[in-house]
DNA sequence: GTCTATAGAAGGATAGAC
DNA sequence: GTCTATCCTTCTATAGAC
């Protein structure tokens, strides 16, 4: 919240911007040292390589991500659930979406790196399934118990690669908030069919409204 | 099939062999060479570049997989059509599944080869809907007709994407042909909410003989 | 904390002999 | 067609002065 950011965090703030705008891989940290006007000697007084500042990013992530989701506790109304993860996991994506545009290239070279997005995936993973089975018991949605599992994976596949979907599908990586916010769609889509009649009105007003959201983008007409 | 390969063709395989073990990325024009026993100016004699390279293996993926899909006219049986669609796109997947592992970034490296592959993707698309329009047809799913363009490009996002899950989700890389196979079974699931009751016996019998393919592979039981 | 200068390593690619 | 030798470029990372 302060405007007097410290080097290091000034670093990180660069980083992302950077990784967002040109991809984490073309990006060096000469790039970034000279973006923030500093030079590559300070960078490295403050981080001892690449990978190092990828993993204060991913703290960031983690620390913004456990911040923003609804308490398990909060049983107020299962499809409330559904849309707040939906929001949660959707925002984030954006704002870090460089993570998600090479995700597997990233993970592959920091072993790490990889542990930790692990753990945090069971959680992701655990929460999910706690939503899918409250959508269940209120009636939202009807689904065999057994396939639960099965299905909750289906859905973090679909919402992991929804932005490296959208770069091999579009002649150049613009990747905006609003086509983002088509995953939203796409993940809603896998929900209809399962929706009990009783819930269909609410499901197709949470449609409308992620809709709206994705509107603004015509780069790709998926 | 001839026994005495040349050069540029031993190259093309032992590319795709040593991709496929340690990845795209990991392995350099000199690793090749160094593999084949020949020099890297040999190496470049025949090939310009590395994306040259992987020009060519994607030439020779497009051409086995348009030389073992079924021809459209061929209306059999839709079930059939969906089954060879999945036997034929898992099966190249998993010979060149180096190149599924790092899609976005292999495509951004060379805009002329993301050309090439969004063609050949526009092709794919078109055959999935075909499928899943028979399978309408055929009264095995009931889909709304405005739902099966987006059904498509989730069917194709989850096939594109499964190495790539795979190896996020997986503490080291261990792809193997079994694993890539539980793939289908995910793919399967996405048909099961909109199978009518008569189909259904047919799409469990379909996912017990992919489950007998997929279960060799204890490496993640997702 | 920050800078300048530079070492060091890796990979891609080419020249020229055979 | 193939080899040896080597250059060029890019990037990471460190040493040492201020």
């Amino acid at each position: 919240m302060e405007k007097k950011l410290r080097t290091k965090d000034k670093i990180v703030q660069a980083s992302i911007e950077l990784f967002n705008a040109q991809g984490e891989r073309q990006v060096t940290t000469n790039h970034i040292a000279a973006h923030l006007g500093i030079s590559p000697g300070n960078l490295y007084y403050h981080f001892r390589n690449k990978e190092d500042i990828l993993r204060h990013i991913f703290k960031e992530y983690t620390r913004l991500l456990e911040s923003r989701i609804q308490p398990p506790g909060d049983n107020a109304e299962a499809l409330d659930a559904l849309a707040n993860y939906l929001d949660v996991v959707f925002e984030l994506m954006w704002r870090f979406h460089f993570f998600y545009a090479n995700l597997p290239d990233i993970l592959a070279r920091d072993p790490a790196l990889h542990k930790e997005y692990q753990s945090v995936q069971e959680h992701v993973l655990a929460r999910v399934i706690r939503v899918l089975n409250a959508l269940r018991q209120a009636g939202v949605i009807e689904m065999p118990e057994q396939e639960t599992s099965e299905f909750a994976h289906t859905i973090k596949l679909v919402v992991t690669f929804w932005i490296s979907y959208l770069k091999t599908q579009a002649p150049e990586q613009i990747i905006d908030q609003a086509s983002v916010y088509q995953g939203v769609l796409k993940v809603l889509l896998l929900f209809k069919p399962y929706a009990s009649p009783a819930a269909m009105p609410r499901i197709l007003q949470l449609q409308q409204h992620y809709q709206r959201l994705a509107r603004q983008s015509e780069s790709v007409s998926v």
